[in-house]
DNA sequence: CTTACTTCCGTAGTTATGTACGGAGTCAAG
DNA sequence: CTTGACTCCGTACATAACTACGGAAGTAAG
């Protein structure tokens, strides 16, 4: 079932993540992720922690985190600068939990809209944009 | 409490949505925001609504949707078209819910990693990238 | 060793989402 | 009715996040 995810080449890499060929190095390029050493030879390989990483880069993005942010939270990863790290994790999970307030707030009006759909066919007025107001009415 | 929000011109209507004039004209074009007949005169007029309807325009980007899909979604909110705007509503409603998964889990990690860091000072493994792996295995 | 396919790397192009600019028209105060 | 601020509109510029290109060098099969 777990094939072999080691020595990957960068083609079958980025096959693996998901991604083109270019965006890995690209992601590079921006420090998202490591560029190996070239080991025997002369191209460079990768691993299944780096297939991790840019599946993880992926689903944040999802979330509407940009690079920028995703670079911060990967610098969390490494374990090493406890006090900064933890400043910033608590920051992103302020920032996290907002975005599920809003999320779930979303999803309930959706679900209603479904059913009122389902049920009373036609002219249900939906309120889908008052969803998002209600719990930041200031900002 | 309730400033008047009626027969707002462009700039007042921009401040109280939060964004900048070419903002709105830009939204206008892309088919987000309605461009109102021009009344009396010769500038157009805005409303509450309009400010509401920005305001959701960001909050869904902030949960990373693209204008396209929440022009999608903005269809939904006029009540017509009922069978459509279902089945795309029902389609959102998956994707919000995944996405509703993936920052529980971030969220969940987020809270691990700061309470390890403050309470063992140093090196906890950090397994940030994992926690978004776990659920979605195979995308 | 040759041939076909990759990788490497720098540079250039693309798409989405705005922002800025400039000149002409409009509005409101003095 | 002039003056200063704002609106209108088209076009150009900017930024993030890719995506494509091209030529040299590495690699794997026959």
């Amino acid at each position: 079932m777990k094939n072999n995810l080691e020595n990957l080449t960068i083609g079958t890499f980025a096959k693996e993540a998901g991604v083109n060929v270019e965006t890995i190095r690209f992601y590079q390029r921006k420090g998202l992720l490591p560029e190996p050493d070239k080991f025997y030879g002369s191209v460079r390989r990768y691993g299944e922690t780096d297939v991790a990483r840019v599946k993880f880069v992926k689903s944040a993005q999802r979330l509407g985190f940009s690079l920028d942010e995703i670079a911060e939270l990967l610098k969390l990863e490494d374990g090493t600068h406890c006090d900064e790290a933890s400043k910033l994790a608590e920051q992103k999970l302020k920032n996290v939990r907002e975005k599920l307030a809003d999320l779930t707030r979303m999803e309930a009006t959706l679900t209603q809209l479904v059913r009122a759909c389902h049920a009373t066919k036609g002219n249900i007025a939906c309120p889908l944009i008052l969803s998002l107001q209600s719990g930041r009415a200031g900002k």
